[in-house]
DNA sequence: ACGATTGCTGCAATCGACTGCATGATCGAC
DNA sequence: GTCGATCATGCAGTCGATTGCAGCAATCGT
């Protein structure tokens, strides 16, 4: 066991071992300038190498190459069932480029959000991947002056061009509405994700246009917006629904918390689903199908976008001056028992 | 801007702007030793610092003192809704003492599990926290010979002294079978976590005590083992209990994970719950009080655990003479409408 | 008033890997 | 048999921060 004093053998140790110069073992180790060194000498330091169970330090890499090896994940919170499957997604594409994640929660807080920034930049990291919610943020546009190389997820950049992938919202939406048409609904309400976000004024607005596209009732008081994209926010928008004065008998939620939200107003104001109402959420998050009842919703492939956001980055960083390219992912109705045809002769709901 | 070649102020430039050599600037910069530098000449040095915007470069840092700032944490899937907030909990002690947390997924695969610690340790980790699954674990042990620090969380090692931050078990399963047998259960099932876990070693005895304490009926036709923690495995539990010839009005499941696929059974089978039948889960993931009937549940502290956690390993990185200590946290049982009395003259379920 | 202590700062080496440049060896060509 | 080309390898400096040691000045004690 030829090792250093810290116990980890060092590139020396290698050259040593291999009686080779370090700058030799280093040449032989790296594919890339292996050729320089003549084939047997590698071999015999690449055997040494692996019997001795060396590992290149990253950080002596790093200090020399600037570079980390590490990618910033920037997600609202990590606890939301959304962005674990992303985050996987993301690593499973990392991992083999030699890359690993680091995982900062922002809550949604701007300052926050600066502060874990930061945190992450002064890590060193290469790239970041953000999963936040605002739409119109200086941080990211001082970001994208910085020239640091970045990817969103499931949210597109306002004003400037940065790489995305995203779920095919507007096809989403359709196939919420069309189904539910489909049903018998004619009255069917929209709960709206926040406008802050690009998600939420995307689906709200392919919402009218599924609604106009079917020839359904296109009246404005069945969209209320939620102001966050939460459990309680839904609870809130369905209850102004209700207490407006607007028929309906379905309602699309933005998201499926916004959806949980609505079965809690719905026991709440002894409403039956799907009975009184039918519901459809957004996103399909796991556990849906054990819900009472279970929800109908537009799954989206939540490790794909993951997985392409990384493979974006991954382009963007190793050639910096490539256009953004942005990534739609497909998205599937998953037909439950929260959707049914309307009663016969459903008046407005309350 | 004052600033290096590479954009990035570096503590030479702080030092040149202070008009001092930066080994005084290091040390005016770092709390432990600015004591050694004059007050008035620290105070300018920092003031450069903070108006260059100067980050020490953590890899240089790493490099001279061997210390990464990073902290591996093994878990099984990021997926599995338990772990986030845990996560969670960790970073929130980890952050403020200036380290950061590398997650690695191990799908609980033994290979797998290997080479991503593997990879943890190449990346230089200070120390692992660690919530895989296997009790018996010839990896863990060799971590643990190499004197790695290492805190696991959810589960007890078996036969080495290693911290642990663990739910309190026994007292939850109590917990839930008093509050069965007030509710006039007697024979009460246990759907038990896989052997090979210490969870579900804990958790199985803990239930024939808690059943045996209360004079309900002890029959070990009662308890049957899942082989994963899993709706998969849930589910195959409770059909092999219903197939058998033992009766029982209400089950423990040994975690949430299987309660829910005692759910699929339910409705597979046509069984009412709570009126055939009662459920209890055990870990209060979230959403559960949407699911239909809403589950009553074992709540653990998921946050704590993982911040308790943290704290256990930043002692142990800081003093790793000092003995393994482990901690107990409190849990509670929250009702909810997954159990209810027996009906009056419940025979077998079937 | 002189040697000794204390306080502050600079010098230079170090961590481990990378890399431009130079050197040495080998071989073919004329 | 010598010269130049090619190939392989070694040398030494570099990345940025840290730290033992040394040096210098101011202060103290007697």
């Amino acid at each position: 066991m030829a090792a250093g004093p810290h116990g980890t053998p060092t590139l020396r140790d290698v050259a040593e071992g291999a009686g080779v110069h370090a700058a030799t073992a280093s040449r032989a180790l790296n594919p890339a300038t292996r050729g320089l060194v003549n084939a047997e000498t590698a071999r015999r330091v690449m055997k040494v190498a692996e019997t001795l169970g060396y590992r290149p330090n990253p950080m002596a890499r790093g200090l020399k190459t600037a570079k980390s090896g590490t990618i910033g994940l920037v997600i609202p919170d990590l606890t939301n069932p959304f962005f674990p499957p992303v985050v996987r997604g993301i690593e499973e594409v990392l991992e083999p480029a030699g890359y690993s994640g680091l995982i900062v929660n922002t809550d949604n807080d701007l300052l926050r959000e600066r502060t874990q920034v930061d945190l992450l930049r002064s890590r060193q990291v290469e790239g970041l991947i953000v999963a936040t919610a605002l739409v119109d943020h200086p941080l990211l546009e001082q970001l994208h002056r910085e020239r640091v190389p970045m990817v969103m997820v499931n949210r597109r950049p306002h004003g400037f061009d940065v790489p995305s992938t995203v779920p095919d919202d507007a096809a989403g939406v359709a196939l919420a509405v069309e189904h539910l048409a489909g049903l018998g609904h004619t009255r069917i309400a929209h709960l709206a994700g926040p406008t802050t976000t690009s998600t939420g004024g995307v689906r709200a607005r392919a919402f009218r246009n599924a609604v106009r596209d079917l020839g359904l009732d296109d009246d404005p008081r069945l969209t209320v917006v939620c102001h966050r994209w939460s459990e309680d926010a839904g609870a809130e928008g369905l209850r102004t629904l209700l207490d407006g004065d607007a028929e309906f008998t379905a309602v699309v939620a933005a998201n499926d918390l916004i959806a949980l939200g609505c079965y809690d107003v719905l026991s709440e104001r002894d409403i039956s689903c799907p009975d009184d109402l039918s519901v459809v959420g957004f996103n399909g998050m796991p556990f849906l199908d054990k819900l009472g009842p279970p929800l109908t919703t537009i799954a989206i492939p939540h490790q794909q976008i993951g997985a392409e956001a990384a493979r974006l980055l991954l382009d963007a960083i190793a050639d910096p001056t490539r256009s953004a390219r942005s990534v739609l992912l497909p998205v599937t109705l998953v037909v439950r028992e929260s959707t049914a045809p309307p009663r016969r002769c459903a008046g407005a709901v309350r």
